[in-house]
DNA sequence: CATAGTTGTCATCTC
DNA sequence: ACGAGATGACAACTA
């Protein structure tokens, strides 16, 4: 797993690198956070966000002396937040309802590396470094600046400290936060680590910390003795013979604690860059010896992050750890990469020399918050290409320099558009890339329709590359046209490792069970149909719905407005399929149903008729048998009454009465009565009754 | 575990 | 001829 992206904060001015790394077994989390300028901070409170598996911190400024006082872990499961709602957003909620008071941090100039090592019970944390800078044109707010209680050397303002921080580090330590539990359990704090005790200001609770800090500094000077014994993995143990320069390294066999951190960056002058080194840090002891040694912090962090992303290069594509960077080639290359890495800026010195970040992100009101998880989700895919560019042009002898030349390439025949010359911002043109983007597509949502950003499969945003593929056209074009078209990716989307999970899912087993395909789904993508899945991992734009529901000539002018791969125009035009066929299928059977309850009606209905019919034939069976038998009384009554010449009754069995033409009746012997005089008896009976 | 119902999908037909 | 809809058949899923 790997992925490197900025993290924007709440406030819009907290850059974060995130770099997980895994390597031998060993999982690493290095966050790199980059605190911007005042203005740039939108929100009173700033965030620092643990990695997928470290716990998210708090950072609190502390007043009384303008220095970052308090690492607060948030929550050990801070990360598992609404994977719709900003993360940051419901990391805020949780601190507010856990009481923790959150000082406003608006005067925050500073930028620290932070590296935590999770993912086992033996991860450490690191602190790597960290420094503080001033704002407010290369000066520090009153927020955050001025004397530090955590740094009492620094004087009473640490601002005004030697231009390199490591001047912070040569003062002793400051007492450190007992409240900063953060670093040593490895990203396994306890549960009553959930619960972050507030910021406290007393001098009682600064004795405290102070003695708890020492007492954690020992055992984790103990325990990087130990960790110094413990078997590493291949790479790791290499590196060990290796000068002590890499922040990765520290990292991993190095426990520090956030509120170290946070003394340093209350202790740390303007330029943090300056001041840290990394270089021969005996960082696995503890900060304090790096803060104690001016040329601990000699490194760069830019170093740190391309070796991490190396690292990752290092896994994933070297699993059998044969991969190895050439340490020279790491060295030579200190700050540039950091540039390459951390921002397009032309002038260098305008973002690393200088103290005053401000500008460093024109897009900084342009946040959007992510955590790591959505670094899982929405990692630029561009990072993957790139690191695999990186890996391919690299193998074995790998050169961080041509790395970085690929970072730097805005136009590049790799397919990646990074356009990070175009833009000011950005850590790695990838990440640049994210964060402009990113920052835009927010900067434009009032433009940008709902259904635009949010119905997308899957939910997804606009791909902030494809905006930035679009932006490497025209800047103008990015930042004026953008507003007024819903969609101005550029569509030629990569598979992410969601995607490519997806992906895989979705076209490699087409007939094995969805149980099985599910497995491998996260929580998120397991609800969504398989569709939707596809789309999601070919990062098509339009929501399924969208496309099915979408008119002809809507659909078709989708197809060829935009700049589709045929992968994706297959797709879309298999969804539309699918999904009308789906409806179609939905329609047939309810019409089929339709059918089959018509019938079953019509069977009701004929049923009831032909039980009316018989009862109606029965009353009519009954009424001429009651005819019958009432001309049968009368016949018998008319004969009982009838003498023949010698005044004999008239036997009815032998004679039988007829009726003439002329009404009158006859009496007739049977033998002589033919059918049809029978029937013309009867005829002339009919009428003579008539006539009576 | 068996079974019936539901749903999605594909192939094919019809309009 | 082409496309959209209709429908039978099948498989997967679910209760």
């Amino acid at each position: 797993m790997k992925y490197l992206k900025p993290w924007w904060s709440d406030g819009g001015s907290l850059l974060h690198l995130t770099i997980l790394l895994s390597l031998a077994g060993l999982r690493l989390d290095l966050d790199l956070y980059l605190l911007l300028p005042p203005r740039t901070l939108l929100g009173d409170e700033l965030l620092l966000s643990g990695g997928p598996t470290s716990p998210a911190y708090a950072l609190s400024p502390f007043p009384a002396s303008g220095g970052w006082r308090r690492a607060e872990l948030l929550h050990p499961k801070g990360r598992e937040r609404d994977p719709v709602a900003p993360p940051e957003s419901q990391l805020l909620r949780e601190v507010r309802a856990l009481g923790v008071p959150f000082i406003p941090c608006t005067r925050v100039d500073a930028w620290l590396v932070h590296s935590v090592a999770a993912g086992d019970a033996d991860g450490a944390h690191a602190l790597l470094g960290a420094a503080a800078a001033a704002s407010s044109a290369g000066g520090v707010g009153a927020g955050v600046n001025g004397v530090s209680q955590a740094a009492p050397g620094s004087g009473g303002n640490p601002r005004a400290a030697p231009s390199s921080p490591l001047a912070a580090g040569e003062e002793e330590k400051a007492p450190a936060e007992p409240t900063a539990q953060v670093s040593d359990a490895g990203g396994h704090a306890s549960e009553e680590n959930e619960v972050l005790r507030a910021v406290d200001h007393s001098s009682q609770h600064e004795e405290n910390e102070q003695r708890a800090s020492t007492q954690r500094e020992k055992s984790l000077q103990q325990k990087n003795e130990e960790n110094k014994v413990a078997d590493k993995p291949a790479w790791e143990a290499e590196k060990t013979s290796e000068p002590r320069n890499e922040i990765h390294r520290n990292g991993t066999d190095t426990v520090f604690s956030l509120e170290d951190l946070f003394q340093l960056l209350s202790s740390q002058p303007e330029n943090p860059l300056e001041g840290i080194s990394l270089g021969d840090s005996p960082l696995p002891g503890s900060i304090n010896d790096g803060m104690n040694s001016p040329t601990h912090y000699n490194g760069n962090y830019s170093q740190a992050v391309s070796h991490d992303v190396n690292l990752h290069e290092a896994m994933l594509l070297c699993p059998d750890n044969t991969f190895r960077r050439d340490p020279l080639a790491r060295t030579s290359q200190p700050q540039e990469l950091f540039l390459q890495l951390n921002s397009p800026l032309t002038n260098p010195e305008q973002t690393l020399s200088g103290t005053n970040l401000t500008g460093f992100l024109p897009f900084d009101n342009q946040v959007r918050d992510l955590t790591n998880q959505d670094l899982l989700y929405d990692l630029d895919v561009n990072i993957f290409d790139e690191i695999n560019l990186m890996s391919l042009a690299t193998e074995e002898g790998f050169d961080p320099m041509e790395i970085s030349q690929l970072f730097e390439e805005p136009d590049s025949d790799s397919g990646l558009s990074l356009n990070s010359s175009h833009n000011s911002t950005s850590v790695t043109k990838s990440n640049s890339s994210h964060s402009i983007c990113e920052g835009a597509s927010l900067s434009s949502s009032e433009s940008l329709s709902h259904r635009d950003l949010e119905g997308a499969v899957g939910g997804y945003y606009p791909e902030p590359t494809k905006l930035c593929h679009m932006d490497h056209r025209s800047d103008s074009h990015f930042h004026g046209d953008f507003a007024f078209q819903p969609v101005l990716h550029n569509h030629t989307y990569h598979l992410q490792p969601s995607a490519l999970e997806s992906t895989y899912e979705s076209f490699s087993w087409p007939g094995k069970s969805q149980k099985i395909r599910r497995g491998y789904l996260n929580d998120t993508d397991r609800n969504l149909s398989r569709d939707e899945r596809r789309a999601k991992a070919l990062h098509i734009p339009f929501s399924v719905d969208e496309i099915v529901q979408m008119p002809v000539d809507s659909f078709n002018s989708m197809l060829s407005r935009y700049y589709l791969t045929d992968f994706q125009v297959s797709l879309i035009r298999d969804i539309r399929r699918r999904g009308k066929n789906k409806v179609a299928a939905q329609n047939c059977r309810r019409r089929k149903l339709d059918v089959i309850l018509n019938l079953e009606d019509d069977v009701c209905n004929l049923q009831a008729k032909k039980e009316t019919l018989k009862r109606e034939r029965s009353q009519c069976h009954k009424a001429i048998n009651i005819m019958k038998q009432k001309l049968h009384d009368l016949y018998h009554d008319v004969f009982s009454r009838l003498r023949d010449d010698e005044g004999r009754p008239v036997n009815p069995n032998q004679y039988a009465l007829q009726c003439s033409r002329d009404g009158s009746v006859l009496i007739v012997p049977k033998e002589l009565v033919t059918p049809g005089q029978k029937k013309e008896n009867q005829k002339g009976k009919r009428k003579s009754e008539r006539r009576n």
